[in-house]
DNA sequence: TTGTAGGCGTTATCAC
DNA sequence: GTGATAACGCCTACAA
């Protein structure tokens, strides 16, 4: 149980402490004889730097902290992915911290990471006061991603959910919608500026806007569609908050005897893993998450290396991913025609079941599929 | 940019460096008066104790380095939530690390995590050779969830991958079903346990095993069910290796027109948030991840506090969790009836569809349901 | 190319 | 209680 120091290496190697170090830091100036020495010394005793002591002597660090506020959802794992390759790339080590959702948590988190001296911070998703934030910038380049921030010493990574909603609302549109509901995210991060969005886009429409009270959950997009159909105001197209309250929304409307997307299309939002399994092949708007790691590791650095001093906002544009919960409305009265809808006319068959739709689907998902597998 | 030191805090605060460093260290043996003086001092200066040089010059961390093999897997989020919950009980601050299930990555990433000196190492469903492992086990406690070792200075936590697939077979055959299908996961960590789980608890009920080669993707899941079609050779239960695989299975056989669970039954593995879906609803075998996470955190606490030298190797119980897609096989010919299967004569109608058994969910779900809808 | 002195922020061990 | 002083493991000069 004991670690090797400097010494250790530098005795059994025949060298001084001082070639060790240079060894250690890759420094030209070391005869290949006694590089290898060092080296092989090293591998026998198991010895790697020590990173504290090491940055607490040279005043640096290599260290960027990252901050999860929720590490169940998967959409920060692919952010963690993006950072981690530019870190990695640049010669800095990652070290991931979690909030658990919770402000008291993450607050703790956030010293916890800061006790470490990193050399810059980012931050997903969090849910700190800003005053926490704009704390902790005061002692190192601080990065935000899903979150923004008016803190000129903060730099952000977003996505516009107003032309991601927009997107949707214009695919489904473009299908032949003209009622379509959006099941809002209520206080949930970026929730606001989705609504906004579709709000705006069924307006630049000339449709009416129907926006549903609903949560971030499978449970409460379930709930929304079943109060829409008792109160008999279910539209032909669903544009739901994020790909879960979609997932519960097709439940509830299969639940009901509804056909998604014969019935009823529904659009989800973020383009999760779930959305690409074949079970859902959820038509949803996609994030470039990975994108949102590597553009906020890379602002970092900038500031790590004093290159930048104005902030930046990156403000990424989503794109529409078309899977199968989307058609046509049915433009005529099936046989076995729902007394929920008001669209009028038409044989619903040829906008397919979703399974006849199946093969249709995009080459993008099988990749997905096998991305999300994983190791168990 | 500059971060204060206890020398800044002591100076503002009037008193000695060592003085602050017994306030932050919470001895007694300070005046309340000094106390608050520098606790105040610290507080507007934004101060926080340098977590590197406290360990290095105590020779203590109180950090504890979690390696997660893959970030994108959920079932590691509530491991990490386990131990985060532990080691914040007892004062010990996690860091954590991912591979990406690459062994290369993975190997940095724990050369990363070891150059911080924690007090302890946890390895979550490691994929590096085992003998890097046991090289780290010599500098540091090591603790190893979802993956097992004879090292006897590693110790262990791994689910009973052979009950839990024979709670599975036994559920199925209680069912009536006596063709019972193993979708296997290859070289998959776990999958050998459930394997020799399945093949076993087939044998002990009289019945013949048959092991399908297959992976812990959706899209595997998906092919071994078109292979079993096209062979004709498809059973009325299907166990998976996993949930994401089983959902594959499912969409497959919905593809071919067969009904789940009226046609064919099916159970995933691992109990995973999709699992859970309403969408889904997937009968599944659930683990204990959390208590893994618990127990992991709480043996590499006793390595760490040398209060246990001998090996732990806890093997935990996993649990049956029924949903909807598990009914007892038709016992007579449908009208509508399956040219693939075997079994003869009955109606399927009254093993139900899948939506019809919706209601029957039970209270489990719903929870789970909120606890994964996440922020986004 | 190699070795030596100082110092990084903190803790621990002493005297006061 | 409080204040000096020597580590801790390593890096950055600088000298040899």
């Amino acid at each position: 149980m004991i670690r090797p120091t400097m010494e250790d290496v530098a005795l059994r190697a025949g060298v001084s402490r001082a070639l060790v170090s240079l060894v250690m830091r890759g420094s030209p100036k070391v005869s290949e004889l006694r590089r290898s020495a060092v080296l092989k010394a090293a591998e026998e005793l198991g010895y790697s730097p020590h990173a504290m002591a090491r940055s607490l002597a040279s005043r640096t660090s290599t260290v960027l902290g990252v901050m999860v506020s929720d590490l169940h959802n998967a959409f920060f794992a692919e952010v963690v992915d993006g950072i981690d390759e530019v870190a990695r790339d640049q010669g800095f080590d990652v070290i991931i911290n979690t909030g658990g959702r919770s402000p008291a948590r993450e607050r703790r988190a956030l010293e916890s990471l800061l006790s470490f001296r990193p050399a810059g911070l980012i931050l997903l998703s969090p849910v700190v006061p800003a005053t926490a934030i704009s704390k902790a910038a005061e002692q190192l380049p601080v990065v935000l991603v899903a979150r923004s921030s008016r803190v000129s010493t903060v730099d952000t990574v977003n996505d516009d959910g107003e032309v991601g909603a927009r997107l949707a609302v214009d695919h489904l549109v473009s299908l032949g919608h003209q009622r379509i509901a959006h099941l809002d995210g209520g206080e949930g991060t970026q929730a606001g500026p989705r609504r906004r969005g579709y709000v705006a886009a069924m307006e630049s429409h000339g449709l009416v806007p129907q926006v549903v009270s609903s949560e971030y959950t499978d449970a409460a997009g379930a709930r929304a569609i079943r109060s829409l159909i008792s109160d008999r105001v279910l539209p032909t197209a669903i544009l739901s908050c994020n790909d879960f309250n979609a997932v519960g929304a097709i439940s509830a409307l299969e639940d009901a005897g509804l056909r998604v997307p014969g019935d009823v299309s529904v659009v989800g939002y973020d383009n999760t893993s779930l959305a690409a399994l074949r079970h859902v092949s959820l038509t949803t708007i996609d994030q470039p998450r990975a994108e949102f790691g590597r553009l906020a590791a890379g602002a970092l650095l900038q500031r790590v290396r004093e290159e930048r001093t104005e902030p930046v906002r990156h403000l990424l544009t989503p794109s529409l991913v078309v899977r199968n919960t989307t058609a046509p409305p049915a433009t005529s009265r099936r046989s076995s025609g729902s007394p929920f809808l008001s669209t009028a006319g038409g044989d619903s068959a040829e906008s397919g079941s979703r399974t006849a739709d199946f093969e249709a689907k995009s080459p993008e998902r099988r990749s997905r599929d096998q991305e999300h597998g994983g190791p168990r």
